[in-house]
DNA sequence: GAAGATCGTTGATCAAAATCAGAAATCAAG
DNA sequence: CTTGATTTCTGATTTTGATCAACGATCTTC
């Protein structure tokens, strides 16, 4: 009997073309044979195991990243070891941007999941913008709605208590989760409780009593990681006016 | 008598060329002709006034905009009135690149004290950047220097006591200042401690005690707006373990 | 220069969330 | 399956900084 042939995960590959992602991710926009030009530099590797590291804290930086499946968040260190979370990724969102300006990245990334990654040099990527009007657009559109990103949590860590903190977390999750064809209501968290808490300046405890608290509200159903929303409008109701917070959030 | 000659002041404009922030702005980088161009699109009108805006929310997206000399404040507005302050901006920095995504600016600018500034249209910028390459990897930096700046603060927004951040804050003005040809240990505060604490996600009466309590500490000397440090190392010994932080604070 | 508005300081009180501590549930690995 | 590690939940206590309140200083405007 002749031997099975093996298939080798990182042959298995999607070309943007054919990518779900190509409405939110950096073909946005792009001519289809212009689409091509940007296949040809996208690395496509076999997908990261949970807690592998796509980059880390000043690397030197290369490529950016985009998450096609999986979540990854991005984080930085404490000399004394603890770390502060400044984002969860989900497909489609374009990491590593940050690194730009210096040459190195400022942050480190890690998958929190079985993530497939796309990796884009960004030597390549800056030569072929400079040839593809729509391109360098999308590329301006993609860093503006980082900063428009951060801009919307600070806004909602410089004030706002800790209910109102994690409503808008579920909601920006959900949202995000939905425009990427998943349920808006019903989904497992890839993060813990003091991941969560780490992003939205909390302590792991208040980040528990919290989601029990929304419980007892009738506002959503917990079981450890998985959430389901029970009552959107209420959650909502709880975004007391942060009317900047929740139209970005809505966006990307 | 002849009537005196009146000078216009919108005609007292300084070419891109003879700026003396040209080493931190748009043109960093750039070929003397290719200064030339960008020059050429740049619009210098009358400096504003305390309390004239660049621009408010949700106001069509048509320019960027680069302080030339004063201070500027970005902010967004919660409908019950209320402001959060989002960032400061000094002779150099570009404001408005959060409009790119969507068009339209996400919170608004406006001068703290007089202030002379450099309007650039965005379409005009785009057309010059897709044939400038130096000027295209210009604005990717600007770009992503901004997304670190954000990074920086939420690190600090998301943890880290009332002290810190006021020291976080203070020094980041201090090496700002100082790379613009300021003193970096005596300058005069150009925001009130309401806006202070709007940044820093604290009450105006935190500030004010802590302003106090760093003049009781020996740390500096403080009268409502005028500033001097007295010891610059205790300041820094306050910002526990920022260390992404205060190398981010270093860089612009 | 007087009147009013704004801004900054200080004190007293209170509430929200951090911290400390321990139990229960789940997961990973041998 | 058992053991140990990790994660989550819950309770008790403490702390930080917000809020409320009042007053003096400074700036603005007529």
């Amino acid at each position: 009997m002749a031997p099975h042939k093996v298939i080798t995960l990182n042959k298995i590959q999607i070309a943007c073309q054919s990518c779900g992602l190509s409405n939110i991710c950096l073909p946005l926009g792009l001519e289809s044979d212009d689409i091509e030009r940007l296949d040809a530099i996208v690395q496509r590797n076999r997908p990261l195991r949970r807690g592998a590291h796509l980059f880390q804290t000043g690397e030197k930086f290369r490529k950016v990243f985009v998450v096609k499946t999986g979540t990854v968040k991005t984080y930085t260190q404490c000399p004394d070891g603890s770390e502060r979370v400044i984002g969860f990724h989900l497909p489609g969102e374009v990491i590593g941007l940050d690194g730009i300006e210096l040459g190195k990245y400022i942050c480190s990334a890690k998958a929190l999941e079985t993530s497939a990654i796309c990796e884009i040099p960004f030597d390549q990527l800056e030569k072929l913008t400079a040839s593809i009007p729509n391109l360098q657009h999308q590329m301006f559109r993609l860093l503006s709605r980082e900063i428009s990103n951060d801009t919307s949590l600070m806004a909602l860590l410089s004030k706002s208590t800790a209910e109102e903190r994690l409503a808008a977390f579920l909601l920006s999750l959900s949202i995000r989760l939905h425009s990427r064809g998943f349920s808006a209501t019903e989904f497992n968290l890839s993060m813990s409780r003091q991941e969560i808490g780490s992003y939205l300046g909390l302590a792991l405890e208040t980040v528990s009593r919290l989601f029990t608290h929304f419980q007892e509200e009738g506002i959503l159903r917990v079981n450890r990681k998985y959430v389901e929303i029970l009552d959107l409008e209420k959650l909502y109701g709880l975004l007391s006016q942060q009317t900047v917070c929740l139209e970005r959030l809505r966006a990307p």
